[in-house]
DNA sequence: ATGGCTATGCGACAAATTGTCTCATGCGGA
DNA sequence: TCCGCATGAGACAATTTGTCGCATAGCCAT
């Protein structure tokens, strides 16, 4: 076993997560703590920034909107920090325009939310010439990540129904059957 | 007049048009040779490198679906021959996945058509940090999302449809009708 | 309280999308 | 050359969606 306090000379890669959402910077964390790496958690630009300074993360995990101000920002300093510093740009509010630019600015990897921790270890492997290393990530099927997406959206807009299907540009009666077939395995 | 063999040495900065769809190129050249460029058009990869091997233009555009194969590679390779080009990539069938690619791969930016001439203009005067990219305020609508995680498996697992598909839980039929169709705005 | 506005649940039927099957073609390895 | 696998595409049935309609219910301002 390791000690704790001593995070920065761990056997551990070091990883930054940077997100405003509490809860999800927690399930992360664990999740990924659980995959062998030293993880901490920031959830504005300042704190990130001064996290980093102290220690230059390996790995680093960046929301794209960081309540008010853009992770954008945050990317190009952190390589600023540290070049060889591997950053996947993460975001529930994805757009090409956003992902060009973060590539631009040297993330390693822009993935929309939902994804799951697998699917995140497999974009910091990821290099650009095509499937290489076949990671072994299992995907969610495109039933389970419209069921998630549509929970997201729908809890977001105090689950309402029609408000909901507008914004997912989907009609009402098709939510509804959706939501009430709930039982979604797979 | 400037005589067309000596297009390297001509006042005008050459482009390279790549595109299967020659009324587009017709169209697009004609624009462009209006903004200045001595234009140069390609309908296949062979033909843009072949072209571009005996004089490398100075800017291209490629099309990314280009018949059979991905004007993808064709990035790579006008890069190799110089890595001082500016390459917009163009597509009809835009995804965050194959954007992020073709940045990695050394684009300078990428579109999404219907495009005008001026957004390309615009497009390759880009520099990086100055864009200042608005987040977009609305969540991808789940057809939305549906096409972009498609194509991120399907850019992890090399383009091969059949796994995709296995992988994604679906059919495969059913996956070629939807790779087929989404010319999707949204 | 009454009318205007919106959300919701649900039946019914047409329209569109998928699931299945089947073929023919093309490619690379045994 | 045969085998396995990927792909594109036609055909037809099985499901899922898009649309309408209608009734109920909560909010709110007149």
């Amino acid at each position: 076993m390791i000690e704790p306090a001593l995070t920065d000379s761990s056997e551990y890669p070091s990883l930054l997560i940077v997100d405003d959402d509490e809860v999800f910077c927690g399930v992360l964390s664990k999740a990924l703590t659980k995959r062998g790496f030293s993880i901490t958690c920031a959830h504005t630009i300042e704190e990130a920034l001064s996290l980093a300074e102290t220690a230059t993360p390996e790995y680093a995990i960046v929301d794209l909107k960081l309540s008010s101000e853009s992770g954008l920002v945050l990317v190009e300093k952190l390589r600023n920090l540290d070049p060889g510093t591997r950053i996947v740009m993460l975001t529930g509010y994805a757009s090409i325009a956003t992902a060009v630019e973060a590539i631009k600015l040297g993330a390693t990897h822009y993935l929309a939310k939902p994804v799951d921790a697998d699917e995140i270890m497999a974009a910091f492997e990821r290099t650009v010439g095509e499937a290489n290393i076949p990671i072994s990530a299992h995907p969610l099927s495109v039933g389970r990540l419209e069921w998630e997406y549509i929970q997201r959206i729908l809890t977001e807009n105090d689950n309402n129904i029609s408000v909901t299907a507008r914004i997912l540009n989907m009609h009402r009666r098709t939510l509804q059957r959706k939501l009430a077939k709930r039982p979604l395995r797979e």
